[in-house]
DNA sequence: GCTTGACCTGTGTCTTAGACACAGGTCTAT
DNA sequence: ATAGACCTGTGTCTAAGACACAGGTCAAGC
């Protein structure tokens, strides 16, 4: 397989497996034009890395995994200290983004009350004027 | 107000104040040894920017909102159209996180039922190998 | 045989939001 | 005078691709 037929195979992008291939965690073998194919094989690896992506895991994270792997060993280990990590981080992002909607949430809500006030015209604009005095008040609990 | 003492005084990085600095969101004044002296003004723009930086805009929202500001103009429309992409942006990322995280801890979970399985060598980790699957056959819905 | 268009190649640059490095100038204290 | 802590501007680095560009290759139609 071309690589932009492999790329609709996984649902991904030409430009996403020829970063890969350029990192060489695939290597596909050369057609005598210069061309790449991609065989089966390259393909479940492809599989592999993207779905190690979606897993939160870097690609160079992915590198290590599959350099233990192509040297024989389990990795089992390697995965387990490093899915251990991607979850705390996880986690961590995961009440970040949660806070973030709540403040967005709260912010357009009180935009909302705010707008058929008079408009302050030295205020950049009552909301974010808003939310900082807010944050600040946040801050110092 | 020297970029130490503000960036500790507004709890972020001299790095980041030099940065918002060169991008020219803030112009500090400057003493004759060429030091950037930071008023009370450029505080609590620097704050401002922070505030929104926090809400999930990105600094170049923000330089449209303040260079709009600087202008005379409310900047509310403005920033009413953005912090309604950013809203569903951020509602957007909150999902995908949502799922990465059940993701994760399913694999967590399945990946210590298997843990006493014996080791299939061939395969790179069970854990992730047995993610991919199910992944594909939540794509073939 | 030739042209056109769709594909391929390698390489290089761009993105975000800062972090970090570096060479050199300046302040304060000893 | 000199050490140490600070400042300056400028340049480079990061992650994970996206995009651009110059040139090579293939199949189809004329």
């Amino acid at each position: 397989m071309k690589v932009k037929e492999i790329a609709k195979a996984l649902a991904t992008t030409p430009d996403t497996v020829r970063y890969y291939t350029r990192l060489k965690l695939v290597n596909p073998a050369k057609s005598d034009n210069g061309y790449k194919l991609y065989s089966t094989k390259d393909a479940s690896r492809l599989k592999f890395i993207l779905s190690a992506r979606q897993l939160g895991f870097s690609v160079d994270d992915i590198k290590q995994i599959l350099s233990e792997a192509d040297h024989g060993k389990t990795a089992c280990p390697l995965v387990r200290t490093l899915i251990i990590e991607r979850l705390e981080e996880t986690e961590r992002q995961f009440k970040a983004m949660q806070l973030l909607r709540e403040n967005m949430t709260l912010a357009v809500s009180k935009w909302e009350l705010m707008e058929d006030k008079a408009p302050t015209p030295h205020m950049v604009c009552h909301l974010i004027e808003g939310f900082e005095h807010t944050a600040l008040e946040e801050d110092r609990k």
